[in-house]
DNA sequence: AATCGGTCGATTTTT
DNA sequence: TCGACCGATT
């Protein structure tokens, strides 16, 4: 869908905007005349990549030599820019496709360059084969000089968990408390040296005291056994590179002289290792060109120096540098808001994000009793977007998205919407699913229910493996290509028909068997984790694991485990095949329609019509624990955040806060976050009633709620600025309960509710529960009633989570 | 081997 | 509050 995808969203922006682009081409070709020679002379070549850029972009593509720093603001049409670029390059003939060391952070951010890099400049392009991430370069790099740092080039690279699983067994051998000491904390350590490039022996001094005093050898020790396992970590695939670009100056000039050009996306999220690995395979030509934008860095926490960014223009001594500041994504309002919020922040090289899009709607602040109710206005807000009750025309789902600061604020989100049936959909969690041992296993689970999916049936047709090499998989392909039938039935035909011989033709039987056994197991509606068990144990897909000596191995074993546990949440296979598929790709997705609920940081890089921005409380945004750890540089990313948060909003951005909140189930009164009194106040529309927080915030505003029910309603005739959103069933809804004459004493809002005193429930009540919804009580069995809701059927519940219906408004919890 | 209960802690995430 | 994790129990 468009909203995930920067590139559509780009594409319909420059179509909207072509006009503007005529004027543009207009106008760079008289500063063009006057420079370039060659450009003139290759002038004959088409360069269809030029059209619809603005003159900014223009100039980023154009500079081809020499370092440059393209600065693109949010929704400016970078990855356009970097495209052009490297179609200009090669167009030009400053470099072959194989010349080009073009890097990303993301795999998803690598396929889309190559997807566009391709669309641009035509299939002629046999893809880029340094066109990839950090990482996947670095390993390629590595594999061919392995020897150099100490590896075999078949060495193994550990995930998050071996890395743990490893580190726990160091710990314990030096007789160290894993409890007081845990492996997660050193693998954070050292994760953070290797981002700062500091090898073993170059971790300063005042580093000493890390994890007990014995951080630093156990980093030694465990570089040690990685190189004993023929490992590496992730860290390992940049620090190992840069240790031999350091120590083999004739291996580093090859590479200078061979990477002709060199580009970098998301230039502000680099860290020091990545910097340093840069800086070395473009010291040769030095056509480096580095794409980012400052304001957007937000992953210092993780080692990403903003640094590297702001200080390029001293690293490369004569550095273009390009500014990006035409956007088409978002309204001058959200814009103006943006920047407001951003000019709070000091250290900043300085962009004006401008559009040549009038009017819009401003930005929309509310607060809120409590999270609750926060949930269930943004929800009414929602259906009324959907139906278009606002000045805008109806917006889709798709087009919609709740950001958080933290996960933990999404359930709010989730449980509200269950409850009054609104479609979303949770982007982020578990990366469980995307490992190598899962997806195997999946395939054949979804082999086993449709022997026509022939991608399952490619993956794993030799995994283990079968002896059915590239040839006997060709033969299978040609069987059943010719017979028009799926590769399942294709590779039946053929071990029928004994093509196959040799051991290749035995285990393909085996497997057919096997697959045909496990098919009709499905059918038989057997139970389906005995029926899971089965596959990966008679497929050898278990035996495998157990007999790789990898260290590797013991973990994948332990994620089938989990992966046969998570069965169990569902009825049969096919219901967890959908749930997957579901969680696995937010890409290709079919079905209904969906509000996006995610976190701020997943959400860079994405762009939705109408945004809701909620819990702009200070503590939770900015999070305490980042001002804690991080004081005012802290505070500084988290503004980034926000600025992050607003520019994802193309026509309509809320934001919102409450005065109370449940944190880590303790009531507490809230702070706005001081970026809201960072928002610039003509570009805001504020729609909390006056009176509404009465008191002020904190602990008096929280108290106070019940008592001002009158102001609320009264007042809200007179404020007429923006009176559509008074008719919002959101609106009603908040006056409603405003209005609502107090049916709580004031003193127990902030008390605990003790069970005993509720309500005593009898079978036929009408009842209501946070998770499942409304119900009618059938029986009561001591402290548990037996419920028959409305959604998802009968079950016993503890009484105490559920509250009679007519007063679902009333009790906080 | 699986289940129970008690303790502890609790952003943000990619490779 | 709620869950993950660990150690002890069946």
């Amino acid at each position: 869908m468009s909203n995930f995808d920067d590139s559509d969203a780009f594409e319909a922006a420059s179509q909207s905007h072509s006009a503007r682009a005529q004027s543009a081409r207009a106008q760079s070709a008289q500063s063009q005349s006057a420079q370039s020679l060659s450009a003139r002379a290759m002038a004959a070549r088409p360069t269809p990549y030029l059209d619809g850029l603005n003159p900014a972009q223009r100039q980023a593509v154009e500079t081809l030599d020499g370092p440059v720093l393209m600065l693109a603001g949010a929704g400016t049409g970078k990855t356009r820019a970097l495209t052009a670029r490297i179609a200009h390059l090669l167009t030009m003939g400053k470099a072959r496709p194989n010349e080009i060391l073009a890097v990303t952070f993301t795999n998803k951010a690598a396929r889309e360059m190559k997807l566009r890099v391709a669309a641009l400049f035509g299939q002629s392009v046999e893809g880029m084969p340094w066109l990839g991430t950090f990482h996947s370069i670095g390993v390629k790099l590595l594999r061919r000089h392995a020897e150099l740092v100490g590896l075999k080039s078949n060495f193994t690279i550990l995930d998050t968990d071996d890395q743990v699983r490893l580190m726990k067994q160091l710990i314990q051998a030096e007789g160290i408390d894993d409890k007081r000491w845990p492996p997660r904390m050193l693998a954070g350590i050292i994760d953070n040296w290797k981002n700062r490039a500091w090898r073993p022996d170059a971790v300063p001094v005042e580093e000493a005291g890390a994890f007990n005093n014995r951080g630093i050898e156990l980093y030694a020790a465990y570089q040690a056994r990685l190189r004993t396992l023929n490992a590496t970590d992730f860290g390992d695939l940049l620090l190992h590179c840069v240790t031999l670009f350091q120590t083999q100056p004739d291996i580093l000039a090859q590479y200078q002289r061979y990477f002709r050009y060199v580009l970098v996306d998301e230039y502000q999220d680099t860290n020091v290792a990545q910097y340093l690995w840069l800086r070395l395979l473009a010291g040769g030509h030095k056509n480096i060109c580095c794409v980012g934008d400052d304001d957007q860095s937000i992953y210092g926490w993780r080692g990403a120096e903003v640094g590297n960014i702001l200080r390029f223009e001293r690293d490369f001594p004569g550095a273009h540098v390009v500014r990006l500041e035409q956007n088409y994504r978002s309204t001058p309002h959200i814009l103006a808001a943006a920047a407001g919020v951003i000019a709070g922040n000091e250290n900043r090289l300085g962009k004006t994000l401008w559009t040549d899009v009038e009017e819009g709607e401003k930005l929309r602040l509310i607060g809120h009793w409590d999270g609750e109710e926060e949930a269930r206005w943004i929800g009414d807000e929602i259906e009324a977007l959907q139906r278009g009750t606002r000045n805008l025309p109806p917006v889709s789902l798709d087009g919609m998205a709740i950001l958080v600061r933290a996960s933990h604020q999404m359930r709010a989100f989730e449980d509200r919407f269950l409850t009054i049936g609104l479609n979303y959909r949770v982007i982020g969690g578990p990366r469980f699913y995307e490992r190598l041992e899962i997806r195997d296993a999946l395939a054949y689970f979804r082999l086993a229910i449709s022997p026509d999916d022939d991608l399952a049936f490619e993956r794993i047709v030799n995994t283990p493996k079968r002896g059915l090499g590239d040839k006997a998989q060709q033969t299978i392909q040609r069987s059943a290509r010719d017979a028009g039938l799926p590769l399942v039935e294709g590779a039946r035909r053929l071990v029928e028909a004994g093509t196959l011989g040799g051991k290749g033709g035995r285990e393909l039987r085996e497997l057919t068997d096997g697959l045909a056994r496990w098919h009709q197991g499905v059918r038989d509606g057997r139970n389906h984790i005995e029926l899971a068990e089965m596959i990966l144990d008679e497929s050898g897909y278990t035996g495998m694991w157990q007999a790789d000596k990898t260290p590797e191995g013991p973990g994948r074993l332990e994620n089938l485990k989990e992966l046969i546990k998570a069965l169990e949440q569902f009825e049969n296979l096919q219901g967890f095949l959908e749930h997957i598929s579901l969680i696995m790709d937010n890409e290709q997705e079919e079905g209904a329609e969906k509000v996006t609920i995610m976190t701020l940081h997943a959400a860079k890089g994405l762009e939705f019509p109408a945004v809701f921005l909620p819990g702009w409380e200070d503590g939770l945004f900015p999070s305490q624990r980042s001002m804690d750890e991080s004081g005012l540089k802290g505070v500084e990313e988290e503004r980034r955040l926000a600025y992050v948060g607003i520019t994802r909003a193309e026509a309509l951005c809320t934001i919102s806060f409450a005065a109370n909140r449940r944190v880590y189930g303790q009531w507490q009164s809230q702070m706005p976050s001081r970026f809201i009194d960072e928002l610039p106040a003509n570009h805001v529309d504020v729609l909390t009633p006056p009176g509404l927080y009465g008191g002020g915030f904190g602990a008096a505003g929280g108290a106070d709620f019940g008592g001002t029910t009158g102001g609320g309603g009264s007042t809200i005739e007179t404020r007429a600025a923006s009176a559509d959103v008074y008719n919002s069933p959101g609106w009603k809804r908040l006056q409603d309960r405003s209005a609502r004459p107090v049916t709580q004493p004031r003193e127990a809002r902030n008390m605990v509710i003790d069970s005993t005193a509720l309500p005593a429930f009898a079978p036929g009540d009408r009842v209501f529960h946070q998770k499942f919804g409304y119900g009618r009580v059938e029986t009561v069995e001591g402290d548990k009633v037996f419920v028959d809701f409305e959604k998802s059927g009968a079950r016993h519940i503890v009484a105490r989570y559920v509250v009679p219906a007519d007063r679902v408004d009333d009790v906080p919890f």
